[in-house]
DNA sequence: CCCTGTCATACCTGGTGGGTATCACCGGGC
DNA sequence: GCCCGGTGATACCCACCAGGTATGACAGGG
């Protein structure tokens, strides 16, 4: 059959991340052997075996690869279904905002582009409210793909527009944020290479899904942290121009000559039907 | 809470679909009561409410709507896993074929180069096998969306790309299929307009979902029935170039000089990790 | 050799999904 | 006006199975 609960997909996905029965268990908060036979029944309707038990551990056979990632997907379009669901209704009853866009940006970026196109689109009628959501993960494609959010702002090539439609909003060069003294301060340009390997000013390594990249450069997870490690004079960093909006007077600004350009798009789950989400995308690319 | 099980989705989409509790169980295979109360519960879980009980009727609220749309994608997404599951560990056990590709292509469509695509990965050292599978309805969107294929030939603008991965394989005029003694079938080109309208000689009609356009032409559903009121002087049709593979000696073909090119795309999950589609995508690029 | 850590098995229990019977309600016919 | 047909909701019951606890089987390491 190609029935699949919800239940027994997060049961899986939880024993191939963990690729151990008893952490799995103790994440879902339940014991372990109901959770041995869930998967045991799944692999049997399935008629697939899932998962190696080798003694001591547990992998994944091909199979279990392929529902390691359709099944996020699946999850995915179900807690969005879930989420987008509450949002189209909780307006209707409670006496709270009409009707809400959730807008994913990554916190700090395009923040003149993001305050014209939110003025613009308040100007508009039919405008709803939008909420805007930063985060600091980069992580707007999962946003869109659980639901958390309706609409994001996503910068290629760091965010990857597969499975989404999107329109270009911008394209800007990236600058060096060196600290304001330093010696390559006061040059006009600059290259990647030029930066890449400064023994006092290492490139600083930002956090990736919880782990970092290797080097030698200081280990940062948020912005704030960053900019008073480059105004300390401990790290440099490369950012698209508009950063150049947050930057303070310990720091300087560097055209890089050689950076690939960084495009902003508004990004949308393919299949969305919102109008509301039709007119926030209407207002963008008239900017 | 934001769970949402698979079988409560199925049964709202039931619902949603026939606007009637009554046929949505004998749909489902259960009795109306169970129905009703699981989808109570879903929308007091949900904390939204999603029918509009009138007397006499059900109908959808704007929360409804949007789980409609959402839950549709949800539940293909995870139909989508368990097929693609099974696809990637039934050949691991059975002696049968090794590993396999679904290629959804629209039936008659593109004969020549299907061909081309197939031969030349099939030479390929590392080709897995290919289940071609012919759709005369122009799903292949959906094929794609619920795992019944891996990839598919899609023809723009009649498919859809939204979602989907794509590359572009080949543009091709569109021509008009008349009966070959008709006085059009001399001419050496024909505008859209030139047989929009000719009395004895109606646009077909496509079923599209079921349903048929306006308009004064045979109703069609399947390409050889339209081959046959062609040759019998009853109707004209549109096609790509590419249908000149398979007319009958009845059949002239005269060029469109108006209407829209057809592009056609090899195109698949953007979230795929799929190597051996990996292999026919890049084979098919290099045709 | 036993100890430890792994996943599987055995068995029991409570919650709940599903069935049948029935109700409440409304609209339409005569 | 009355009754009838058709709608979804309610009441009640039962059986199944998801989940818990206790324990087994099995391998690797001291």
């Amino acid at each position: 059959m190609d029935t699949l609960e919800t239940r027994e997909l997060r049961y899986f996905m939880a024993v191939a991340e963990e690729l151990h029965f008893g952490r799995a268990a103790e994440r879902l908060g339940m014991a372990q052997p109901p959770l041995s036979r869930a998967i045991q029944q799944l692999e049997r309707r399935l008629g697939v075996s899932l998962l190696e038990r080798n003694r001591r551990g547990v992998s994944l056979t091909d199979a279990g690869e392929v529902l390691l990632h359709e099944g996020r997907a699946a999850l995915d379009a179900t807690t969005a279904a879930a989420r987008r669901t509450q949002r189209a209704g909780g307006a209707q009853m409670s006496g709270g905002p009409r009707k809400r866009l959730v807008l994913a940006v990554k916190a700090g970026a395009s923040h003149e582009l993001l305050h014209k196109l939110l003025d613009a689109y308040a100007a508009e009628p039919d405008a709803v409210d939008i909420e805007v959501l930063p985060s600091g993960t980069c992580d707007q494609e999962g946003m869109l793909r659980d639901g958390r959010a309706d609409v994001a702002l996503m910068h290629a090539p760091f965010n990857s527009l597969a499975g989404f439609d999107s329109e270009e909003l911008m394209t800007e060069g990236q600058i060096a944020v060196l600290p304001a003294g330093h010696r390559l301060a006061a040059q006009r340009a600059l290259s990647l290479t030029d930066i890449s390997d400064i023994p006092d000013l290492p490139l600083a390594r930002w956090s990736r899904r919880g782990t970092y990249p290797p080097g030698p450069g200081p280990e940062i997870h948020d912005q704030t942290q960053l900019a008073q490690l480059i105004a300390l004079g401990r790290t440099v960093a490369v950012f698209p121009d508009s950063a150049r909006a947050w930057l303070w007077a310990e720091h300087t600004a560097v055209p890089l000559t050689d950076a690939p350009p960084v495009v902003t798009h508004i990004a949308w789950p393919a299949h969305s039907r919102s109008l509301a989400l039709a007119g926030l995308i209407r207002t963008a690319t008239r900017l």
